[in-house]
DNA sequence: ATAGATGCAAATGTTTTGCAGGAAA
DNA sequence: TTTCCTGCAAAACATTTGCATCTAT
């Protein structure tokens, strides 16, 4: 297990909330973090049971929830239903190919300041946001031209 | 049952794929254009129920998907992950209160110019797009004032 | 008469919960 | 040794499917 700066973030906020410091808690944070882009929860069971072969689907739920309450990791819910996992980092916005599920990360400063105008309008205060993007990457376009 | 343009449009669509007009869908239909705004499945259920009591489950969720074929709904996904409809119409995004569940449209062509170009930055093709914004609406704001 | 629709019950897929045994503090 | 965790099995949801029956055409 490599000591990063995540691993030093879970360990201290379970010593805050009185939790306990596990191998399988570590299991999958070092899976987790090892992945760069956004995995479901049934992809990251079968990678941390290549590590750790007796995990149970149960403990992967309840560790990526903690992860979240940790700020650590994010839920993100694309349009296929299906719940996924990615590294909580700087805000960004999604592009996600139909095709091929190839999901594309942006920032756009314009839009942000656009979404602030909006809110504001409506008198709302803004928490969050999710903006995604969705259309054929340019791999999966020369892919059907060539057909 | 009014004879409205949606009405006349699912007929035209279930007449071009030799499919049949029921009460059923009728009924559901009826319930469903009578909404303002986003319907999940079980309130629309539920609310069909009242008008045509044996309805099931089933038929509920295999007619939505119909309307949603014929063009008249369209589904949502909000981050509750529970499945919404809507009529389909002009597009446009929505503005979410996290603690009300209010739900207010907006559209912004600011905000469609600046995809267009993040979009061609990467080289996608452009299908559809959802722009969420979750954040406290002016109702629920005086409340937290008000305690 | 016939293709298609319905409603029930059962299956599905994902996520959560109860609980007895097991491990960290 | 006490508190928290784990893994299993079962429950809980939302949604879908199989099938015998019914209905629109």
């Amino acid at each position: 297990m490599s000591n990063s700066l995540e691993q030093k973030a879970l360990a201290s906020y379970l010593e805050d909330h009185n939790l306990k410091q596990t191998r399988q808690r570590e299991a999958i944070l070092d899976v987790f973090l090892s992945i760069k882009g956004h995995i479901t929860s049934e992809s990251l069971h079968q990678q941390v049971r290549d590590i750790h072969p007796n995990i149970g689907y149960t403990t992967v739920y309840r560790t990526m929830k903690l992860l979240c309450d940790a700020g650590l990791a994010s839920e993100r819910h694309f349009d296929d239903g299906i719940t996924r996992y990615e590294i909580e980092q700087e805000h960004h916005d999604h592009l996600v190919c139909v095709r091929c599920g190839k999901i594309v990360e942006f920032e756009c400063k314009m839009i942000e300041q656009a979404q602030d105008e909006i809110v504001q309008r409506y008198g709302f205060r803004l928490l969050r946001h999710r903006h995604e993007l969705y259309g054929h990457c340019p791999d999966c376009q020369k892919r059907e031209r060539g057909r």
